[in-house]
DNA sequence: AAAAAAGATAGCCACTTGGCTAAGTATCTT
DNA sequence: AAGATACTTAGCCAAGTGGCTATCTTTTTT
């Protein structure tokens, strides 16, 4: 029962790729820029890029000597979806089940 | 710069520690009736539950010889934030700054 | 007072992670 | 054709993670 969410969540637990993303979410840019501002090896770096592609947050094509890495969408609703679901039910609000539950008890 | 988010990410990146979130939504619980469903030795979910205290996702007293858990909102608020907010960047929504000057530029 | 229940602590292990350097392969530029 | 660019690959390492068993300690229960 390993979820995706596992890789989704451990993708971005670390503030270098999470920096990444948010580069991102600007647009598409080559590995160069996006290794720039990150003081360390670009190898290092390069490890962090492929777990981020690994968990499918994000893509990437080679246009001659370049690769261009560009965000995806989906995977990161999917997480924000989890935390509110977790939220809806903490803060006690009902599910539709239970609005329904609520809705027919109402009518009779 | 190693922010929280980076302990809450990892803290949710298993789906041990995920499952205990999601049940105590639904309000606090002794660490043995989390642990029930879990198919694993005691010490080895202490972990998980530690590792999630640690992060701050959640809190405990003991009464007695039980210990009580329950789940702490405001963290699991701030990765959602986190997460709406790259949204709202990549969905291509303007942020205040970028609303106020387009506003500026439209009444000019 | 003894036994059972509920955790806590210690210590071991295989595997992953995040960092590095060194060296290789393409693809432009000059 | 040579040199510079932009990755890629290989291999090493220390620290962290998730799992286990065995052994306490502390409350209840009987």
């Amino acid at each position: 029962m390993t979820n995706y969410l596992d890789t989704y969540f451990a993708a971005l637990a670390d503030p270098t790729r999470r920096a990444v993303i948010e580069k991102l979410t600007n647009g598409p840019a080559p590995v160069k820029d996006l290794h720039a501002p990150h003081d360390m090896a670009l190898p290092t770096f390069l490890k962090h890029l492929s777990k981020l592609e690994a968990a499918g947050l994000v893509r990437s094509e080679k246009k001659g000597r370049v690769r261009i890495v560009h965000i995806e969408a989906a995977p990161l609703k999917e997480v924000e979806d989890w935390l509110g679901k977790q939220r809806d039910i903490w803060e006690g609000r009902l599910d539709r089940l239970e609005r329904l539950a609520a809705k027919l008890s109402d009518t009779k």
